[in-house]
RNA sequence: GCGCUUGUAGCUCAGCAGGAUAGAGCGACCGCCUCCUAAGCGGUAGGUCAUCGGUUCGAUUCCGAUCAAGCGCACCA
C-alpha cells in the first residue's frame, strides 16, 4: 500500500551497506514535479564517502538497481527518479478504498487510550463568539482525528459557570433587568446588562462593591443569589444548544467551573501538605522560579481561589475520572502561560502526568485589527455569522440549482460548512481578522468547494447507476492514464495526512489536503471523460467513488457535511 | 524590559521535520457551457521568501542577531 515502503526497499538492495533503510526513509523525498517520477533519491550526500559526482552515483544506482516493479528508474542529473507501476499501484489504492471505504485511514496509535478534551468553553450570560468558534471546531475536528487513530476522545464544555462576574450580572440585573426581557432574549439581555454594568461602574466605582457582595453571597449559598445563577445558566445553556445543534457538536460534559468549587479544598490541602504554599504579598502561591515561570496564584488577599486552582482541580479531576494517556486544552494562545503553570505545579505536586497535559493553542481572531471585548461589547455573534452563511448559501442555491431538492438541509450544510472550513483550512497559530465575505465564500479554497467536488463524484455514480453500471467492489479495477494518476496519488496519501494532523494537533492539515484533493479530481473529470463506454469504464468510476468516499471522510474529519448534491 | 507566537506575490495562505526553475486561492486581465451540475476548468501578469550573519556540497526551510506585528507578564478567565 505504502508505494514509499517498496522504493525504500529497492534502494536498500542497492545501498545497504552504505546507507541504512532509516536514512534513505528520511532523504527520499517528493519531487515537486510528477514528470520527475513519484519519488527521488537525492545522491549529493554519498558523493562524500564516495568521492565520487552525485550524478555519476545516480547513474550506477540505477545501473544496478531492480526495477521489476516500477514503470522506469531513471538518474537525471544527481537524482534517481522513481516512477511507480501505475496499473499495479492504482489498482492496491482504489481496492483498499472500495474495500475500507470510511474506515480507509484508520491506524492504532492511541490504543484505545481516553483523551479528554477541554473545548468551546464560552462563558454563561455571554453570547458564544467567533473566538469561541475555534475551540469549538477544533476541538470537535481532533476529536474525529483521535477517534480515527484508535483514541477514545471526551468532550469536555468547560463552561465559564462561575466567577466574580455572576456579582455583577446579578447586581446588574437587579438594578436595570426585568423577568419577562430575560425570558424573551436571555442571552442578549444578560450581555446588555453586563455590558451596561461595565460602562456605569467606571463613574460609580461602588457598583463593584455590590457586585462582589453579590458574589460572596452566592458562594455561601444564599438562596436568592443561587437561584438567579441557576436561572441564568440554563437560560444560556438554552440557547448554546442551539447554536452547538446548528454546527453538529455534541459533549460528552458540561462540568464547568462550578463543578469544582468543591474540589479545590483538596488541592489546596495537597499543596500545603507539599509545602509548596507560600504567601505573598498577602496571597498564597506556588513559586515557579525554577520553572522561569511567574509565581502560581492559589488563593488572593481575600482568601477565593482562582482560575489556576479550579484548572488544577479539574487536571486531577479529569485524571482519575479517566486515567487519560493525553488530555488536551484548545485554548487561545494568549493563554499560554497559565498552561505552563498547570503542568508546573502539578509536576512540583509530584503528579508525572503533568507531561501529558497538552495545550492546544490557537490564534487571534480580530476585527479592524483590535481585540473583540465582551466587556466593550464589540463582539461578532457567531449565531449571526451563522445564519448569514445559510442565507448566502439559500441564494446561491436559487442562482445555481434551483431545482434542488432538500435546499433547506444543503443550504444549511453548505452555509454552515462554509464557516467551519474557513476556521479550520489554516494553521491553528495564525491570527486572522474577521471578515464575513472571506468566511462565507463559496469559491476557491473553501469547504463548499470540496463539497461540490464530492457532490459532482456523486452525481457521476448516480448518472453510471441509472446507466445501469454497478461497480463490484470486490473486483481489481486499475488505471495507468497519467491524467488519472495526480488522483490516485492524492488518494494514497490519505492515511499520512490523518497521521499527521493527529501528531501535530492540526486539523488544517486535513482541510489542505481536502483541497488538494478536490483540485486534482475537478481537473480529472473537466479532462476526462468518465462515462464513456471503453474498457476503462468502471475503472474510472471506481476512482471516482474512491474520491467521493475520501472527500466525505475529510469533511467529515473536519466536522462538515458532504450532500450528494448541492 | 522579559517571554511566547508570527513575518513567503496587491490580499489570504501552502511549502510535507534542508535539496532540482519558490506554489495555491482571492483580486486584475484573457479564454472555455449543442459535452457527467461553470460553487467548475485553462491561460497571462505579479516574489531580492523581513534584514544581516552562521552551519552545509546545497538554506524559504536549521542556528544567532536585528527590525516589525500580535499576545502575555500574580489577586480576570
Amino acid at each position: 500500500m505504502e508505494f514509499r515502503d517498496q522504493v525504500i526497499r529497492v534502494l536498500a538492495e542497492v545501498l545497504g551497506d552504505k546507507l541504512s533503510a532509516e536514512k534513505i526513509k528520511q532523504v527520499l523525498e517528493k519531487p515537486k514535479d510528477l514528470a520527475l517520477g513519484d519519488y527521488a533519491f537525492p545522491a549529493f550526500l554519498l558523493a562524500k564517502t564516495l568521492h565520487k559526482a552525485p550524478q555519476q552515483i545516480a547513474a550506477e544506482i540505477v545501473q544496478k538497481i531492480n526495477q521489476e516493479h516500477f514503470e522506469k528508474i531513471q538518474a537525471v542529473g544527481p537524482y534517481v527518479n522513481f516512477f511507480m507501476d501505475k496499473s499495479q499501484a492504482s489498482a492496491a489504492v482504489i481496492s483498499t478504498v472500495l474495500r475500507q471505504q470510511f474506515s480507509y485511514g484508520d491506524q492504532d496509535l492511541g490504543k484505545g487510550g481516553n483523551v479528554p478534551i477541554d473545548m468551546s468553553s464560552p462563558n454563561i450570560a455571554k453570547p458564544i463568539s467567533m473566538g469561541h468558534l475555534r475551540s469549538t471546531v477544533i476541538g470537535n475536528s481532533l476529536a474525529k482525528l483521535l477517534k480515527k487513530v484508535n483514541y477514545h476522545p471526551i468532550k469536555i464544555n468547560h463552561l465559564g459557570d462561575w466567577g466574580t462576574q455572576f456579582g455583577k450580572l446579578i447586581e446588574a440585573y437587579k438594578l436595570w433587568g426585568s423577568e419577562e426581557e430575560v425570558k424573551a432574549d436571555p442571552i442578549n439581555k444578560l450581555l446588555e446588562y453586563y455590558v451596561r454594568f461595565h460602562k456605569e461602574d467606571v463613574a460609580h466605582p461602588e457598583l463593584d462593591e455590590k457586585a462582589r457582595g453579590w458574589f460572596k453571597k452566592l458562594e455561601d449559598g444564599d438562596e436568592e443569589a443561587i437561584r438567579l445563577w441557576k436561572w441564568f445558566r440554563s437560560e444560556s445553556l438554552k440557547s448554546f444548544m442551539k447554536i452547538y445543534e446548528k454546527l453538529g457538536v455534541e459533549f460528552d460534559s458540561f462540568n464547568g467551573e462550578a463543578f469544582y468549587n468543591d474540589k479545590m479544598a483538596e488541592i489546596v490541602s495537597i499543596l500545603e501538605k507539599r509545602d509548596l504554599l507560600k504567601e505573598s504579598r498577602g496571597a498564597q502561591i506556588v513559586d515557579l522560579d525554577k520553572y522561569d515561570l511567574n509565581p502560581a496564584l492559589i488563593r488572593k488577599t481575600d482568601g477565593a481561589t482562582l482560575y489556576i486552582t479550579r484548572d488544577l482541580a479539574a487536571a486531577l479531576y479529569r485524571k482519575r475520572t479517566y486515567n487519560f494517556v493525553q488530555s488536551l486544552y484548545v485554548v487561545g494562545n494568549e493563554q499560554t502561560n497559565h498552561f505552563k503553570q498547570l503542568k508546573a505545579v502539578l509536576k512540583e505536586m509530584g503528579e508525572p502526568w503533568s507531561d501529558d497535559i497538552h495545550h492546544i493553542p490557537f490564534g487571534l481572531i480580530t476585527q479592524d485589527g483590535k481585540k473583540l471585548s465582551t466587556r466593550a461589547g464589540r463582539v461578532i455573534l457567531l449565531d449571526e455569522v451563522l445564519d448569514d452563511a445559510v442565507q448566502l448559501a439559500r441564494k446561491q442555491i436559487e442562482a445555481k440549482n434551483p431545482n434542488l431538492e432538500n435546499k433547506e438541509q444543503v443550504a444549511k450544510e453548505v452555509g454552515v460548512g462554509a464557516v467551519i472550513f474557513h476556521d479550520l483550512k489554516n494553521e491553528r497559530m495564525n491570527n486572522f481578522d474577521f471578515n464575513l465575505e472571506e468566511v462565507v465564500r463559496f469559491e476557491g479554497e473553501t469547504g463548499p468547494y470540496v463539497q461540490y467536488s464530492h457532490a459532482r463524484a456523486m452525481s457521476i455514480l448516480r448518472k453510471a447507476k441509472e446507466e445501469g453500471h454497478v461497480l463490484n467492489e470486490q473486483e481489481n479495477y486499475s488505471l495507468n492514464d497519467p491524467e488519472s494518476w495526480e488522483v490516485i496519488t492524492e488518494i494514497a496519501a490519505f492515511p499520512k495526512m490523518v497521521k499527521r494532523a493527529v501528531v501535530e494537533y492540526e486539523p488544517s492539515v486535513i482541510a489542505k489536503y481536502g483541497l488538494h484533493l478536490a483540485k486534482a479530481f475537478n481537473k480529472y473529470y473537466a479532462h476526462s471523460k468518465v462515462l464513456k463506454d471503453d474498457e476503462q469504464l468502471y475503472a474510472r468510476l471506481a476512482l471516482v467513488k474512491s474520491v467521493a468516499t475520501v472527500l466525505k471522510e475529510s469533511l467529515n474529519l473536519l466536522g462538515v457535511h458532504a450532500p450528494d448534491k448541492m
